[in-house]
RNA sequence: CGGGGUAUAGCGCAGUUUGGUAGCGCGUUCGGUUCGGGACCGAAAGGCCGCAGGUUCAAAUCCUGUUACCCCGACCA
């Protein structure tokens, strides 16, 4: 490819409506523009990555013996009512409706259509397990599309969908994915955890995520110091070390509190640790109100509160319910004698000893409350958010935090869809069983953001080489000089020919500017055609990575970056 | 969905307070001089001032409505 023909167009400037790194670098390099919120075009370097990085999915999932197929991108809303998916997806779904009034969905992922062609077309246990998977634009109306195309509504995304006659089978194909899935990773370059995590609303019992190590990643994971142990904070087990105290159990009392509703308010005003105090959360959920309870120097996991009740939808009650359910201004709710309520006590909290809670009065709190004698929770369960420092629930070593870009997940779905939707088979006994599913997904244009978060420098992108757009850039210094021209040309050509994917810079443009955008666009390569090279026949070969430069006679540059090229693909390998 | 902000040339921005008919830098085009890290000189093209209504002799500027986009939060197979 000649830069002359190539529609790149780099920026100087940074665009006002980036602030990610990889967002930035994206629009600087002339890789895609953006068309509506959440929605960009590929230019053709933005797509030629996005290419490299399907290819590497498909070898991976071909390895394992997945089958690629396409599945339709407009989803009608009747498979969509059978999962019972088209009323609790909610706003994210995108719907439409066609000439004659019927509703379809632009699929935000495609369990519903795979189910139906499986079990249309599987009858016995013989033609399993299956796997099945494809590449393409799924659609999701985010609340908040943001960070380019780390969080877009159309996006690019590999899923594969496992059939399998039990769970045995399932949990083969489990491990096959999760393997493939880090050859993927491993090969773009990425460091990355897997971690353990919430199965969320798409249900089935276990599953990683995938996440790419990064500041920026909108992921809290904690992971252990000692031992393998990952997890997303959403997920993250508490550990309970500490025994009940032997503190002997007093008479509880009221003690006026005025204005104290905080934590550390009431903390500061009573001159008691927050560990001794009780934490009241009210949640409004399906089911009515419900009170949470962790220790005063704790957060509550929504995401587990969410597991215990088994509720859809989750939300801190407003300002007047609380005041219906406890009589009090909020920041004085308690356990003690509230009545209408499903009290969700951490279990930490049931090891409390005459501790401080709300009174359900205003400017209120009681003093030596005991978990258990004054109160007696309808659950008690770990509903609160680990943290740094705490202990791991594997090896009790340290638990440390980190952020991560969520670049895959594998599911064991179990039999929630086959169940739903009738996807069946006969065994060897003419007996007919639920197929067992899983499901794997990969979002391939997030995957390229999250690479860029990994690999960039203040001169811009430096591509991994399995996944640059191109390996090598050639620059001859002055365009204008014939000499430089035809060597760079000459070069061009050898390396082409070669398998090396090359481009020339062959602009009119000041070598400074060619030197910028080569740094901007990151190509791993550069090769630089000056007046050495027409003097005393000798390139200049530049890495990108760490800027380290070797020279090398033309006749040998070729083999010479070939060798490079091969080395840092097989490197990824490794 | 709640809070905040922005919308003026391809990009980044000024002009809006105090209405008078649109400007700067970069980029683009043409000519020339340059040529190893975003050159210089000269000329030029390019703007429904987000959109709709209103006030006024006159609106980028004031008023009303509306849309899009960005940030924080909530949410998230």
């Amino acid at each position: 490819m000649r830069l002359s023909e190539l529609l790149a167009p780099t920026l100087r400037e940074v665009p006002a409506e980036a602030e990610v790194i990889s967002h930035i670098l994206m629009l600087r390099a002339g890789m895609i523009r953006k068309v509506a919120s959440g929605v960009y075009t590929y230019l053709p370097l933005g797509y030629r990555v996005i290419k490299k990085v399907i290819e590497i999915i498909r070898e991976e999932m071909d390895n394992k013996g997945g089958q690629e197929l396409m599945l339709p991108i407009i989803q009608p809303a009747e498979l969509w009512l059978e999962s019972g998916r088209w009323n609790v997806y909610g706003d994210e779904l995108f719907r439409l409706r066609d000439r004659h009034g019927r509703d379809f969905a632009l699929g935000p992922t495609h369990e519903e259509i795979i189910t139906d062609l499986v079990r249309n077309e599987v009858r016995s246990y013989k033609q399993l397990p299956l796997l099945l998977y494809q590449i393409q634009n799924k659609y999701r109306d985010e609340r908040r599309p943001r960070f380019g195309l780390m969080r877009g509504r159309e996006f690019i995304m590999q899923d594969l969908y496992s059939f399998d006659r039990d769970e045995a089978g399932l949990e083969l194909s489990y491990r096959k994915m999760y393997e493939a899935y880090s050859r993927v990773f491993s090969r773009c370059g990425l460091k990355f955890r897997v971690v353990e995590a919430d199965p969320g609303a798409i249900g089935g019992s276990s599953t990683h995520e995938f996440m790419v190590m990064a500041d920026s990643g909108e992921a809290a994971i904690v992971f252990c110091e000692s031992c393998e142990y990952a997890a997303n904070v959403e997920k993250a087990e508490a550990v309970v070390d500490e025994q009940t105290s032997a503190e002997e159990m007093l008479a509880w009392e009221e003690v006026s509190t005025p204005g104290a509703r905080s934590i550390e308010e009431v903390s500061s005003f009573l001159k008691v640790d927050p560990q001794r105090i009780i934490k009241s959360l009210v949640y409004q959920t399906e089911d009515g109100i419900v009170l949470a309870l962790v220790r005063g120097d704790r957060e509550i996991n929504e995401v587990k509160l969410q597991n215990v009740l088994d509720s859809l939808r989750l939300f801190m009650a407003d300002e007047r319910s609380v005041a219906e359910l406890t009589g009090a201004e909020p920041g004085f709710a308690g356990p003690v004698n509230i009545k209408g309520v499903r009290v969700i006590a951490d279990q930490e909290v049931m090891l409390m000893r005459n501790a401080v809670t709300g009174a359900n009065k205003t400017d209120t709190h009681i003093i030596n409350v005991n978990p258990g004698r004054d109160f007696i929770p309808d659950k008690v369960a770990d509903i609160r958010l680990v943290k740094a420092g705490d202990p791991c629930p594997r090896c009790r070593g340290k638990l440390s935090e980190a952020r991560g870009i969520e670049v895959g997940q594998v599911f064991k779905l179990g039999t929630k869809y086959s169940k739903a939707l009738g996807a069946k088979f006969l065994d060897e006994n003419g007996k007919e069983q639920l197929m067992v599913m899983g499901c794997y997904g990969i979002g391939v244009s997030r995957t390229v953001a999250a690479a860029i978060e990994q690999n960039h420098d203040d001169d811009g992108i430096i591509w991994p080489m399995p996944i640059a757009p191109y390996h090598a850039v050639i620059i001859p210094v002055s365009a204008k000089d014939k000499d430089q021209m035809k060597i760079a040309e000459s070069l061009y050509i050898s390396l082409t020919a070669q398998g090396v994917e090359a481009v020339i810079d062959d602009r009119n443009e000041r070598p400074g500017v060619k030197f910028k955008d080569a740094d901007l666009i990151g190509f791993p390569l550069r090769i630089v055609i000056g007046s050495k090279a027409v003097e005393e026949g000798v390139v200049e070969i530049r890495h990108r990575r760490n800027g380290n430069v070797q020279t090398a006679k033309i006749e040998s540059a070729v083999p010479l970056i070939k060798k490079i090229v091969e080395d840092e693909i097989a490197e990824s390998l490794a």
